[in-house]
DNA sequence: GCACTCCTTTGAACCAGCTCAATTTAGTAC
DNA sequence: GTACTAAATTGAGCTGGTTCAAAGGAGTGC
């Protein structure tokens, strides 16, 4: 840690430590499915968490394992992939924290439809599939809240599908680019600098398309003035210019 | 209707009529948000819902319109299509009865994402969004289960991305098949008949085609005997020749 | 500072599926 | 039966994106 980092992204370990026990309970109000509640109830909920750390690359669970435990992310980022045999993949989506992943159905004989694998160094609580469920049928206005999160979930899983089969690859990287920018970016002397690690693999899986050809867009933008980019990092210098991709011709 | 049919589906004015004032409580009742409810709830709650029929077709509402009502599908088939301004579209859901479409969101104004249209004659009942939040309140168990049906939903919304990037066209329609099969099959003389008019357009839009493709591609599975088809209407006569489709190398 | 790793870029051939265009046919109405 | 219409089929050329291969760099550990 000592030597000079050209990454612009910020370094691990600075955020690391805050994950502590005094501050979950911040986090959690923070999660919209408790927005409404007060201290008092959440206290006991907070209780039914449990947390843990993951360093970046580590996987957190397997497509097909048995699904118990619903999960949610408070420092980092998740990636959620699903695979074929072959070893082809993509991502289903990519999660900040106050997010949900996991398994929320009824029973535990379920199994995970994704492998979820922390992007970044990541610190996520969990909760049994039982009890988070007692919990929706305790406080409806929590139930309603997942709901609306899961139905725009939904609504953009279905836009993806949209994209996919109307965009080309070009203008549904434009598009990636500018969804991760309202999601991860932050102000920095590059641009808007999206603070999680991403490659051009990631880029790839996301767009539904192959590396190379999501570098060569990438290149392309690059030149354009649109990103700048290096090893696993990306900003965006023209949010207008990329829009403007999107909807061309 | 005295002449002779010769597409092997069904009429559609033969069940029309059943879905009269007097069997609404009971169709209310199968809809899987209602299940666990008593007689003497679900009363009120079918007051609030009003039925409207639709012929084979016809719009129910359109992509971009402000969205107010939450709409279960009592009698027929629905599709769910997302446009883009050149016309080009893709099919987003097909919903059988029993199934939820429109908004649920918080308040009214939200805007539909994608276009209803009945695909067959079909009876739909609807409630105001404001009405059916007050009830997910009221009836924490309705939301559950609402909760469940749209989980379950964005997960096959999230295999269908999966399916998109990583099979074949032929792979694709062979696996929609087996779907419809299960949602809309039943048995006849010419195997297992799907109970709706599905055009190859609809069957290219649902995979993600074109219609040309689509219908080469149901040419070679009838040549192939594993199904039998005419104008918008597919019967399935080896399912197990599909699954084998799907999975080969 | 040096070596090593693996991420990224670029080139070039190839192909699944698209598009455009023309023809055939199933189903319906009379 | 006959005529009509919209769906379905089939052909042929084109292309965006994939695949395979190989070279070029950014970041890291020692």
């Amino acid at each position: 840690m000592s030597q000079k980092r050209t990454t612009p992204l910020e370094a691990p370990s600075i955020r690391k430590h805050q994950c502590t026990v005094d501050i979950r309970l911040e986090k959690l109000g923070m999660v919209p499915f408790f927005w409404n509640l007060d201290r008092e109830i959440l206290q006991p909920i907070n209780n039914e968490f449990s947390a843990s750390h993951f360093h970046a690359g580590q996987p957190i669970y397997y497509e097909g394992e048995k699904a118990t435990m619903l999960r949610v992310v408070v420092y980092g980022a998740v990636k959620l992939i699903r695979q074929t045999e072959e070893g082809k993949e993509i991502m289903v989506d990519m999660l900040k924290p106050g997010e949900y992943f996991g398994n929320l159905n009824e029973l535990g004989d379920d199994t995970y439809s994704e492998t979820a694998t922390a992007q970044s160094d990541a610190c996520i609580m969990s909760i049994g599939n039982r009890e988070f469920r007692s919990l929706l049928n305790m406080y409806p206005s929590i139930a309603v809240a997942v709901l609306d999160v899961t139905t725009k979930k939904l609504n953009s899983a279905r836009q993806q599908i949209h994209h996919l089969t109307t965009l080309s690859v070009k203008k549904r990287i434009a598009h990636i680019l500018k969804e991760l920018c309202g999601k991860f970016g932050e102000e920095s002397k590059v641009g808007m600098l999206l603070q999680l690690p991403l490659s051009r693999k990631d880029l790839a899986d996301l767009a539904g398309t192959s590396t190379e050809t999501a570098s060569r867009v990438m290149s392309r933008f690059q030149q354009d003035g649109l990103i700048t980019s290096g090893r696993q990092w990306v900003a965006i210098t023209d949010i207008n210019a990329l829009s403007e991709v999107v909807s061309s011709n």
